[in-house]
RNA sequence: CGGGAAGUAGCUCAGCCUGGUAGAGCACCGUCUUCGGGAGGCGGGGGCCGGAGGUUCGAAUCCUCUCUUCCCGACCA
């Protein structure tokens, strides 16, 4: 085996935390900032969420739902109308107290008692009481519903431990809140928003995910059914990359959306919420990473393809940039993934071997070196992030395309390489995830302390509720395992409850989770 | 929020036990050499040692409090 010298110097399989930690830091993806649990995102890092964004977006507004922007601030008294949300987000609210400061005792600032509000305002964890104020105000009659709205938005969650992107006090992402006449409606409308996700997850972000409902202990607080996708990363862990919730008439009870139906009588709301957030940046790192960074999937990719000139401070220098601009402009004219190609030129001045490892480790799709024997040739030196090693001679795995074929070729490796991230991670996830078993001493088995990678395993349960629930919930948490979901897709169950013996009526995945 | 560990230059860390004017490597700046590639030589810039109190003639070093980060639990997108 030949001895390759990778980007990073923490292996993905020596310690996945610290891997994982290295990858955000080498890629130039986000910092921490000093404040606990919110971090700055970078621009590489804010690159890729913005192209989530703007593809989620135009996901989102093709579905006829529009976009709307709701305080951040929420007044306390909103969130005690629904019992059960109360309860779920209590105890991690950031409050708002006090409107000024004055100058204290030793010159400090301190909040000025004299500016003491009234009634103290929540930094929103999420929107569902707000919004419902103003679906009260906006649904009159049977004919405003549906009513279907979304914001993007920051919210603030003061969680006990942080993980960058994958669990920060502060995060971004996109809620959508509707309102419906009926209780169909409003489920076809979870459902709708949740199969967006997945083709999103897929598509897009080329992670595989598992569509399903989250059994009764792992739904939104005030929800009657809550969809997730699973995704698995690389450690064999789940990542709950997306929600989407069927409210029933709670929240519409609380908030006072009624409308007149078609008979003239008053009918409570039927709401959904369904939410995606830069955790999935968090689910990207942990799917595509690799012990040389980042590989980002080229429909999400700010750049997809970096070319860097050989530059040496002597006047060849401005025959190779005007080659290189050619090349650009050649690339940039092309579509890819139904975009123009994002080809960016760094003309950064440093020598581009020292630059090439910087954007390997940011995992840019394609980078291309073009030095003077290049442009002799009439070829560029082309690496490709997800087949970088030639594993002959463990150096960086170059093709050398002519210039006038380098275009088409990007084109043609962006595509293949959206669809090969996907089956890749696909792939690993089905060679994780155990389905032959029945009996919970084999979960036990295959948890056990000290076990490889055992990913999830797919399970026959009786879906206990209450107590029944709760021991069961408990055995689990003894091995650090949780329910993910009820796939949609699984087949039918056919046997035993592995849990309580009783006739099984689904399917549903066990796993470690983040 | 409990249990552990840690905060000293942009990064990784030494110095702390035994108090006496701040160190290394990498990165950065200048310069020379090199030139199909993650280079080398020489020179240089940069830190009131996380913050606040205290002990002391004197604190990065000892004590107290606090903030932040990491790991393990409990909670969660």
């Amino acid at each position: 085996m030949v001895q390759i010298r990778h980007a990073l110097s923490v292996k993905r399989a020596d310690n996945f935390a610290e891997w994982y930690q290295a990858v955000i830091a080498e890629a130039d993806l986000a910092e921490e900032s000093g404040v606990r649990g919110c971090m700055v995102m970078k621009p590489w890092g804010y690159g890729i969420w913005e192209r989530i964004q703007r593809l989620m977006d135009a996901r989102i507004k093709a579905a006829g739902v529009d976009n709307c922007y709701f305080p951040i601030f929420i007044p306390l008294s909103n969130f005690e109308r629904e019992a059960e949300h109360v309860e779920g987000f209590a105890k991690e609210m950031a409050v708002v107290t006090h409107h000024r400061l004055i100058a204290g005792e030793d010159g400090k600032l301190v909040p000025d008692p004299e500016a003491k509000l009234e009634e103290p305002l929540v930094v929103r964890p999420t929107s569902e009481t707000i919004i419902g104020d103003a679906m009260a105000r906006w649904v009159q009659s049977w004919r405003d519903l549906p009513l279907l709205t979304n914001q993007w938005a920051n919210v603030v969650r003061w969680e006990m431990r942080t993980r960058m992107f994958l669990r920060t006090s502060e995060f971004l992402w996109q809620e959508g809140h509707t309102a419906h006449e009926t209780r169909e409606d409003a489920l076809t409308e979870t459902h709708r928003a949740i199969e967006m996700y997945r083709a999103c997850a897929e598509d897009e972000l080329a992670i595989p995910v598992i569509v399903g409902e989250k059994p009764e202990n792992e739904r939104f607080p005030g929800a009657v059914e809550t969809w997730s996708i699973e995704a698995m990363m690389q450690d064999g862990k789940a990542l709950q990359a997306g929600t989407s919730h069927y409210l029933g008439t709670n929240f519409a009870e609380a908030s006072g959306i009624r409308f007149q139906d078609r008979e003239g009588s008053q009918q409570l709301a039927h709401t959904t919420s369904w939410g995606f957030s830069t955790r999935m940046v968090g689910g990207v790192i942990m799917t595509h990473g690799d012990d040389d960074g980042l590989r980002v999937p080229p429909a999400i990719a700010p750049h997809q393809v970096v070319i860097l000139p050989m530059l040496r401070d002597k006047p060849e220098d401005a025959a190779l940039l005007a080659y290189c601009e050619e090349l650009r402009d050649a690339i940039a004219g092309k579509d890819v993934l139904r975009e123009p190609v994002r080809v960016l030129l760094d003309r950064k001045p440093g020598k581009a071997a020292a630059k090439r490892w910087d954007w390997v480790r940011k995992g840019a799709p394609v980078i291309i070196e073009v030095g003077g024997r290049d442009m002799e040739n009439d070829v560029v030196s082309l690496l490709r992030r997800d087949d970088l090693w030639n594993m002959e001679n463990g150096k960086p795995n170059f093709s050398t395309p002519s210039r006038t074929e380098t275009a088409d070729r990007v084109v043609a490796i962006l595509q293949d390489m959206q669809t090969a991230l996907f089956v890749e991670a696909r792939d690993r996830r089905e060679r994780n995830v155990t389905r032959d078993v029945n009996e919970f001493s084999q979960i036990e088995a295959l948890y056990a302390e000290g076990a490889s990678a055992p990913g999830w395993v797919e399970v026959q349960w009786s879906r206990p509720t209450g107590e029944e629930l709760e021991a069961v919930i408990e055995r689990l948490k003894a091995l650090k395992l949780t329910f993910r979901n009820v796939p949609v897709d699984a087949p039918p169950a056919d046997g035993k409850c592995i849990f309580t013996g009783k006739p099984a009526v689904e399917r549903i995945i066990v796993g470690r989770a983040y």
